[in-house]
DNA sequence: ACCTCCCGCCATCGT
DNA sequence: ACGATGGCGGGAGGT
């Protein structure tokens, strides 16, 4: 797909990257380098052309593939499109067009289809002008465009340009399952790239670092590490949450939700609060983030896993006495709309409303992953100690700092061990295999996928083995029946795309049709209960759910569904359950535990047809058949079989390496296991990348997992609970303010225990040193 | 009229 | 000092 000529490529790099936003200059540039067909006939071919031509580019540019040219060169200034946003056009060359081409290029087919036409779609009309950059060079047909373009009179609505589908868009650029080598981001790029202004794009990556979905590597550049840790932040944000006894103030404040006036407990008393960020209002930045996470973390510790803005907001002005200040309020709700926008289109909430005395209060869901608080949890005990829901009892805070989390910093500098030394040791290997806490950084570190396109995800995850990854290419999971998203969502991996045609899925993403299945739904009732509903109602058609869904969608009551790598609404977990030790064991069973919706479910893939697949250092685990009984889905069953019949999932393990952090992950080739610990294994061959990717990766900083995975597994020494309370009082006065690592840093902040200069300490980044000077 | 939340000014921070 | 970040809240689109 890719250009074979360099020089191409290159060329439409460079065009790419000085002007993203006009398409038409692309196709133009495009047409000069090597496409010939102007025709507005043609148009979609040459925008096929295009996309694979500019496939590379459009890695490189977002991506930043080592290819790619070098930052600087990449690195555009922001343009500040005053008048963005303000035309759009409807056309296919239009900026949104481009954009799509552009995204295509870069990321596997399917992500391409969806994006495309998912995405896009509805923003349409999104673009900005493309006047603005005309003055590019480049005579940039303004006849074609003309004509192209129809100037939509219509702008652009408030929707389009609405923070959640931006996210969408800049998720789309990136795979949700990296392989492991680090994907940079450049902000000026993509904020070109999408044609908004760089502040936007700050909203989304804030509230991204604050899951540890991407980090800061230096100035105007971002590391993309995708969902992989994803599972193990949030489990450490529960932890979290649970400590600094969140769950008693949602109660009190949210969950009751009738007291406005003084909810009990504030996250002051608690003691902890924001305190870095918030002391004494010292340094708000990062406010975002942390926000962020403590949004979160109420989702997380809420039993009802729904918390309505108000709540959120209250408990969240913490800092800021002032709760009672209405501006202050006001000023918190707009930030949990940002934020609420980003979460939504990770698909790990989703609006809903509830009902309290007062009527009919905004809220959101959780919807996202919510299993690692059993699998998760419970390796996590065994594996990561995580601080158990008791708050008192866990001797052990989390391990590894969330990079956002402030709001343990104080604590954390004291009582953490750093290992800081492993920062610098990249690599997953760091966490040695004894440490007592495990961070699931582990199985953030798995490659999967592979981004060639759908391909075949399915790779052989040898640990060991770099190189070979994909094993079976193709294979596929069956999910007859499977209607519902939800339990796509529940292995989390790739987005799961029923239909077997990609292009068939168009609706799946979502991004558009959020709410459609959900508007309909309620969501206030027990999750099993609902996810099991929502199953039925939702098999047959297409759901669309907003975020949790993404990606999803199912054809027919039949239901076939392809993985996509590109994103996965859950991340599943599979095998937590499978002892670390167990890897050899011929159990392998799989489960996939559906976090989000389904919070119960969870499936026992039994997929080890071949007993002894897992066994031993390099067993390898052949699934041909999976089959997925859960108690909730018992009336799907689900197999997974690889391409038909064989469908293998075949990957080493370890010995050591514990499955339980596995992942499953199905391509859209097929299911993939990965077991995060062996994610390290697994690392160290990359799965598949396609060759952009390679380029990209190796580009990244030096350490690719490195810094960001290895999170070495760090006990806490201190067992009390401090909370917050301390932290915050501590946070500003101790080291622990330095210590803080900003947002975003969790990755390596938690490595990290150094303090920091302030600076440095703002903004860690992932890559840990990293270059960034 | 209220809910959302875009937009971009401008204070801070980082280099 | 200058550019990068990001707090913040006015004010307007949506419903």
């Amino acid at each position: 797909m890719l250009i074979e000529k360099p020089e191409i490529k290159m060329e439409v790099e460079c065009l790419a990257l000085r002007d993203l936003t006009s398409p038409n200059k692309i196709k133009a540039n495009l047409d000069e380098v090597g496409c010939r067909n102007n025709q507005k006939e043609n148009i979609f071919v040459d925008r096929k052309r295009a996309t694979s031509h500019n496939k590379d580019a459009m890695s490189t540019m977002l991506m930043n593939g080592k290819n790619a040219a070098s930052p600087e060169q990449l690195h555009i200034t922001p343009i500040k499109h005053g008048e963005q946003g303000a035309q759009p056009h409807p056309d296919p060359w239009t900026p949104t067009a481009n954009l799509k081409m552009l995204i295509s290029a870069a990321s596997p087919d399917i992500r391409d289809r969806e994006m495309k036409k998912v995405l896009f779609r509805p923003i349409e009309n999104e673009r900005k002008a493309d006047g603005e950059d005309v003055k590019m060079d480049d005579q940039f047909d303004a006849a074609e465009e003309d004509e192209v373009v129809d100037e939509d009179e219509k702008k652009p609505s408030r929707k389009q340009k609405s923070l959640g589908l931006l996210c969408q868009k800049f998720l789309s650029l990136y795979p949700d399952y990296p392989a492991s080598e680090p994907i940079s981001i450049s902000l000026d790029k993509v904020a070109t790239f999408l044609g908004v202004e760089r502040r936007r794009i700050y909203d989304i990556i804030n509230v991204l670092e604050s899951l540890m979905i991407v980090g800061r590597r230096v100035k105007n550049q971002y590391v993309w590490h995708g969902r992989w840790r994803l599972s193990s932040t949030l489990a450490e944000l529960q932890a979290i949450g649970r400590q600094q006894h969140y769950h008693l103030l949602m109660g009190q404040a949210g969950e009751d939700a009738s007291r406005d006036g003084a909810p009990p407990i504030t996250l002051e008393d608690r003691g902890h609060g924001d305190s870095n960020y918030t002391v004494a209002g010292r340094r708000k930045d990062k406010s975002l983030r942390i926000m962020s996470q403590k949004f979160v973390m109420l989702f997380l510790v809420s039993k009802t896993q729904t918390v309505s803005l108000d709540m959120a907001a209250k408990i969240l002005i913490e800092e800021s006495q002032d709760t009672s200040n209405n501006s202050k309020y006001k000023t918190k709700v707009r930030r949990l709309y940002d934020i609420a926008n980003v979460l939504t289109s990770l698909g790990l909430i989703r609006k809903v409303h509830v009902q309290d005395e007062r009527g009919r209060k905004p809220a959101f869901r959780w919807i996202g992953p919510s299993d690692f608080q059993n699998s998760l949890a419970e390796d996590t005990e065994a594996v990561v100690s995580i601080a158990p829901p008791d708050a008192n009892s866990a001797p052990s805070s989390p391990c590894r700092k969330l990079p956002g989390l402030l709001l343990q910093p104080v604590d954390y500098s004291r009582i953490c061990v750093s290992n800081s030394a492993q920062f610098g040791t990249t690599t997953a290997d760091a966490a040695p295999p004894g440490s007592v806490c495990r961070t699931p950084s582990h199985s953030d570190r798995i490659p999967l996928l592979c981004s060639e396109g759908l391909e075949p995800m399915t790779m052989h995850v040898c640990p060991e083995e770099s190189s070979s990854q994909r094993a079976a290419p193709h294979q596929r999971a069956y999910l007859p029946s499977l209607a519902q998203a939800s339990v796509v969502m529940l292995y989390g991996g790739p987005t799961a795309q029923v239909g077997l045609d990609p292009l068939t899925t168009e609706g799946q993403r979502s991004p558009g049709s959020r709410e459609s299945v959900l508007g309909k739904r309620k969501w206030g009732e027990e999750d099993g209960k609902r996810a099991t509903k929502e199953k039925r109602e939702a098999s047959g058609k297409t759901i669309q759910e907003e975020g949790s869904l993404e990606g999803t969608s199912f054809q027919g009551s039949t239901s076939q569904m392809t993985f996509t790598p590109g994103r996965a609404p859950g991340d599943v977990n599979l095998d937590r359950h499978s002892p670390p030790n167990n890897q050899g064991q011929a159990s392998h069973y799989l489960y996939l535990s559906n976090s989000a919706d389904l919070g119960a479910l969870k499936f026992l893939l039994s997929g080890s047809q071949t007993p002894g697949s897992l066994t031993g250092t390099m067993p390898t685990l052949a699934l041909p058949y999976i089959l997925v009984s859960s108690s909730t889905l018992p009336p799907y069953p689900l197999a997974a079989s690889g391409s038909d019949a064989h469908a293998n999932l075949s990957f080493n393990l370890p010995s050591s390496s514990m499955i339980s952090s596995a992942r499953f992950v199905m391509g859209a080739a097929g299911p993939y296991v990965v077991a995060p610990e062996f994610a390290h294994l697994m690392a160290a061959a990359p799965i598949i990348s396609s060759p952009e990717q390679h380029g990209m990766y190796g580009s990244g900083s030096a350490t690719p997992h490195s810094p960001l995975e290895p999170r070495a597994p760090v006990t806490f020494l201190q067992t009390e609970p401090q909370t917050p309370q301390n932290l915050k009082e501590t946070a500003g006065g101790s080291g622990s303010k330095s210590f803080f690592q900003t947002p975003g840093t969790m990755e390596t902040g938690s490595y990290a225990p150094l303090a920091r200069r302030r600076g440095s300490a703002q903004r860690r980044l992932d890559i840990g040193h990293t270059p960034s000077s």
